[in-house]
This record gives C-alpha cells, sequence and structure tokens, in this order.
DNA sequence: CCAGGCGATCGAAGCGCTTCGACTCCACTG
DNA sequence: CAGTGGAGTCGAAGCGCTTCGATCGCCTGG
C-alpha cells in the first residue's frame, strides 16, 4: 500500500504538505499542489481510513440500524437503506450497515469503538430501548420514525397523521360514510412501531371531523390472513364502500377478494392504498395511493445527519408531507 | 472515551498485557485476565476501531456491494444483505454497505483505503468490470453469483441450471409437454447476470433430454406486461399446460390472469415458480417452487470471507443445491 | 528602508492500539 | 545446584495520518 510518506517522497515535499493539499486545510501553492496530486495520481495513492481514522476522530462512516424483521415492509426498508448509501457517498460517507438483531447493545458498541461519526436508526419504536443509550452517548444520531419523546433528537418520517387524514378527505369526498382500515400485522401495532398508529389517529380525527364511520382491523399479509378479515369486515360493517390499506402485503389479496366477491373497484368499493409507489402502479387495478417516500427519508436523514457533523445541525423533527395520487382504484359512491 | 492504557492503569498491569487479554495471543494468568477484565467492565472500556486496524492492519469489516437497481429482486437482495449482516456479527465482523452506483470505482477505494478486510459482491455479471480489479487489488473476496470466469474467486450462488432442470423434470412427469418459461425483465438477460441465463439453459437441456417443448418469454413485472406477454404465449403455443416463472413481479399477475382467462390452475395449468419462499406460500394458489435460498447465500458467502480470512479458504464455487417444494399449483395433465 | 504580516511549507508530537523482543520468575531436569 | 525452558509480564517501537506551532521568504505600508 502506498502511504502519505511515498507521496510526499515522490512529490519532493513534506508529508504534512501532502495532507493539507488533501484536505485543504491550509494554503497551498498552486505549483506543488499540482505536484502533489500527480504523485497521488501516479502512486494509486488511497489515504488509509484507520489511520485517518485515529488521527482525526472521524471516520466518514453513519452506521445505519435496519430493523431484522425481513419480513414486512421490506421493499420499503431497502429503498431507505440505498437512498442512505447513495446519498453518504455524495458527502464522502460510508455507511455501516447493523441489523436489530443485536439491539440496544449495538448503540454502545458503535459509539464506544469510534467506528461510525453518526447513526441512523430504522423502525424506531415509540419507547424504543435504543434511545437512552443514544442519547447518553452523545452521539450524533438521526432516527426514521418518531418516538414519543424526540427531545434532543433529529427525526425525519413521512407525516403519517397527514397521511392518514388525506386518505379520509379523499373517501369522504367521494361519498363514502363507511370506510374500513386494513393495517398492518398486528405485531406492528404492539410493537408501538409509532407509524401505523400515527396513521390511524389521523383517519380517526378527520374521519369525525368528515362524519365518516371507520373500522380499524390489522391484518397479516397474504390471502388467507385477508380473506377472513374482509368477512369480517363485511360483517361488521355490511356498508362498507371504502378501504384503506397499509399493508403492502394485503393489497393485491384484498383486490382479488373484491373481485372475486363481485365488488367492482372502483365502481362498488373505493380502495386507497398507502405504499411504495410501484406497488400501487403494479397491482391489478391502478391504486389511489399516498406514496411512501422512501428516498426522500433516506436523503433526508443522511442530509440532517451530515449537517450535524458539520456543526449547523438542530434537533428538529422533519414531517414529509403525504402526497394522494389518484389512480383508478377510487371513484364516487354510486347513487 | 476510555483507553487501553486508563484500563490498563485501572488494573496495575501494563498496556500490552490489557492488549493480550484482549486479543488471547498470549498466556495471562487468571489472576491478572479477572482484574483486567473487570476493569474493563468498570470503565465501560471500548477498543477504538481505527486504532485497532491501524496497529493490526485488520479492520473487521466486510463490504458488501449490492446491485443500486431497486426495482427489481429487492427482498431477495435484502434477504441476502441481512444475513450477510447478521453472520458477520457473529465472526466479530461488521458490515459496510456499497451500492452499486459507485461501480468499479468502490472497489479500488475500498481496497486502496484498507477500509475492509474482505469484499462480498452481489449481482455479479458473466464479464463483471469490478472482477480484474478485485483480482488485482489481491483483497479477500467472495461472489454472490456465478461470472463466466472464476478463476481465483470464490463464489456462492443457486445452482440455477439445476433449478431449471428441476422445474422441467417437475411439470414433464406430471405429462406436461408444452412449457412456457416466463423470465425476468429482457435488461436482466442483457446485462448478462448470470442467473437468468443459466435457468434457461437448464430448463432448455432438460426438456430437450425429457422431449418437452418450451417457450421462453422475458417479461417486466407487473399486470400490462404479463397479460401482452401471456397473450403472446398462447397465441404461439395454444397448447401449453405448463409454466416456470422466474420473476417475482409476475407470479400474481400470472395467476390472476389465468383465472380470468377461466384457465384453472392446476387443473388447466400448472404453474412453478422459482422465487422466495415467501412469494410463493402468499400468492393467491400456494405456488410449488424453487425457493431462492438467500439465507443460505449470504451465510455460505461470509462463512467463506471468514475462512479466508483465517487462511483456511479454498478458491472454489459453492453451488447450493435447488429444491422444489410442491404445493397446489401444479398438478398432473388433464386426459 | 524596515517592521509587520501573510502565504507557503516543514517538523514533530501524538491518536490508541498491536506486537516483538526482552526480562523475570519459578519449576523442573540432569 | 547450575542450567533450561516456559509462563507471564513489560517497554518500546511503530501503524499512517492530522494538526499545531514554528520557520522562512516576500510583499507592503509608513
Amino acid at each position: 500500500m502506498v502511504t502519505l510518506a511515498e507521496v510526499a517522497q515522490h512529490a519532493g515535499v513534506s508529508a504534512s504538505t501532502v495532507s493539507y493539499v488533501l484536505s485543504g486545510k491550509r494554503s497551498i501553492s498552486a505549483s506543488t499542489r499540482e505536484r502533489v496530486e500527480l504523485s497521488i495520481q501516479q502512486l494509486g495513492y488511497h489515504p488509509n481510513a484507520g489511520a485517518r481514522a485515529l488521527a482525526s476522530s472521524r471516520t466518514n462512516i453513519i452506521a445505519l440500524m435496519v430493523p431484522l424483521r425481513t419480513d414486512m415492509y421490506v421493499p420499503v426498508m431497502m429503498e431507505i437503506a440505498i437512498a442512505v448509501a447513495t446519498t453518504a457517498r455524495t458527502h464522502g460517507y460510508d455507511v455501516l450497515l447493523l441489523t436489530g438483531e443485536e439491539g440496544p447493545a449495538a448503540v454502545r458498541r458503535i459509539a464506544g469503538s469510534s467506528l461510525a461519526d453518526a447513526m441512523i436508526l430504522m423502525d424506531v419504536e415509540l419507547h424504543d430501548e435504543r434511545l437512552p443509550l443514544l442519547r447518553e452517548s452523545g452521539r450524533t444520531a438521526v432516527l426514521i420514525g418518531l418516538p414519543a419523546d424526540t427531545a434532543g433528537l433529529t427525526c425525519v418520517d413521512l407525516d403519517f397523521e397527514a397521511t392518514g387524514a388525506l386518505c379520509v378527505e379523499h373517501l369522504a369526498g367521494l361519498g363514502h360514510r363507511e370506510i374500513a382500515v386494513i393495517g398492518e400485522a398486528a405485531a406492528v401495532y404492539e410493537r408501538h412501531t409509532g407509524f401505523a398508529e400515527r396513521t390511524v389517529d389521523g383517519i380517526r380525527a378527520k374521519a369525525q371531523e368528515t362524519g365518516v364511520r371507520v373500522l380499524h382491523r390489522p391484518c397479516e399479509g397474504g390471502y388467507a390472513a385477508m380473506a377472513s378479515t374482509l368477512a369480517r369486515v363485511y360483517d361488521e360493517r355490511p356498508g362498507t364502500t371504502g378501504f384503506i390499506v397499509q399493508n403492502e402485503a394485503a393489497v393485491e389479496p384484498l383486490l382479488n377478494l373484491l373481485q372475486q366477491q363481485g365488488r367492482a373497484v372502483p365502481e362498488d368499493v373505493s380502495v386507497v392504498a398507502i405504499c411504495p409507489e410501484q406497488v400501487a402502479t403494479q397491482a391489478s387495478v391502478r391504486l389511489t395511493s399516498v406514496a411512501i417516500p422512501a428516498q426522500e427519508m433516506g436523503r433526508g436523514a443522511v442530509e440532517q445527519v451530515v449537517a450535524k457533523l458539520a456543526g449547523r445541525g438542530t434537533d428538529e423533527v422533519e414531517l414529509l408531507a403525504p402526497e394522494l395520487t389518484v389512480r383508478a382504484s377510487t371513484g364516487p359512491v354510486q347513487a
């Protein structure tokens, strides 16, 4: 491996000069800079990450903790992760991938070993165990999600309350008066991963405001689960004409089952989904939906991190405004 | 941050002794060990990653390059990535997440900066640009996938030829004589990501052997694409009774369309999928399928890496044997 | 014409850890 | 009882980089 010293020798300058050329922290004459840069090129020099980290106590690495549960919301997670990684690169950072498995211990480990300059946590629960450790560690951190207590933390998330409200508003505007909400698996609510509950809150509030009746049912993904959930919904509320689905794995089964039951979408029933764009457009009926802005969330989180590391950061909650795209799955209630 | 020296002082030993307690590279008396371990506990010491990397030229980090294309095969990628990360942790490694975006430059960067001890490449193409750089860098590497030239490389992958053959064998055994293969998007074949082609090769070979006619059609995901592909298939080969699908995003559309056309699965048409277990079990018809062993691939790759880093490695290609699970989507041809 | 200042560069002191050689006991062996 | 060797410990020398003075010209203003 080529070292700084070798570059310095090759360029006929001191090591510190090369370092300053690289960092730009002191002024360097044009001629020297060029000579050094040429040497770097010719020798194929890359600074050693470990040495740099040791000397500067900056690793240029951001740790990303993704949930272990691979069974849910996977594409969104992946999209966020990729957005984080690529955005990080544009700011000169690399991303360390941590799975939820280690749990809170990971926070301690990363903070303790100075493996990363900052952390981004995904899938944050309302009372997340990692938060106290995070605060205590003093490490820069940004959450994707919204815990109960955001004091001293920067958070980025979709405004799920507004999302829920938006869906109800759309359906109410079309004349729907009985709405069923097909939610995430019950486990998601039990874990108190805020987003699911916030969506329901938003839905409830707007429903009250607009005089719409709402029935909320969690649902595991897949056909079997959806079938029984749907049966119970119609059992309890035969007059249901609108559905709000916040569960990727339930979208297609729902459409399919409705079709099988001879309920036409959107003539007889309207369906609004809260899901990634791709799911909405690739479904058997092009779905009116609120997209989950995975890219924006990932990018936003990294930008907050970078800002904080540069000392420009603010502790704030950044809620992305939902956007509802009308497609072919919603329409006015039949007279 | 607590340092080694502080621990040493606290325990009343020299720094090197603490280091040896940690690494176990020299024998330490039980009493000293206990004293040191206690101090470590009490002070909450964590070795500094950068310093360790610098001194030992080992980072305990494995770089994982995942493809950038977030539009395809995402859950499998994610599953592999998570498997890699968790397996790596059990061996004391962390995982650095690199996206395809940087391309070959990433290989140079990681190797040059000694940011990672080894690399795992996913989504390897037949003539992957990264391979020459990888060989040249001398860094330990394991591929998930199979390039044209595997000399000097360790590869882990599902045996897609055998997979294809297995599907044909199953269908042929049930009496099917005309089979349509719904493949990945055309772009996948154009990129020459080996797996898709290898599957088709395996299918063709076994078809020839068993006297089955095969029609292969690439297909973008989604309903629209599947509909037109299906129409063309029946146009060309009205006698088709068996389908092999290797495209997650086409599975559900296919089932749906067949149903709409009044073709019952499995009575009139049999469908075999090559897809993750979850997709197969959650589809509207429980699918006979060959699972993509994402977990095993991720785990296998890490284990190869660890073995190589420990000097026990061998340059070899590890092809996982496919397993076909019979479910409800395949049956004998009607008389 | 000289003090003062600034731009450009260098040297050296670490950053926190690993590791090698050396040293000290002490239990054996012959 | 001297000699030998292994177990246990220590000190010091780096690993490759950043960064803080310090130095050295050279330009400028008074």
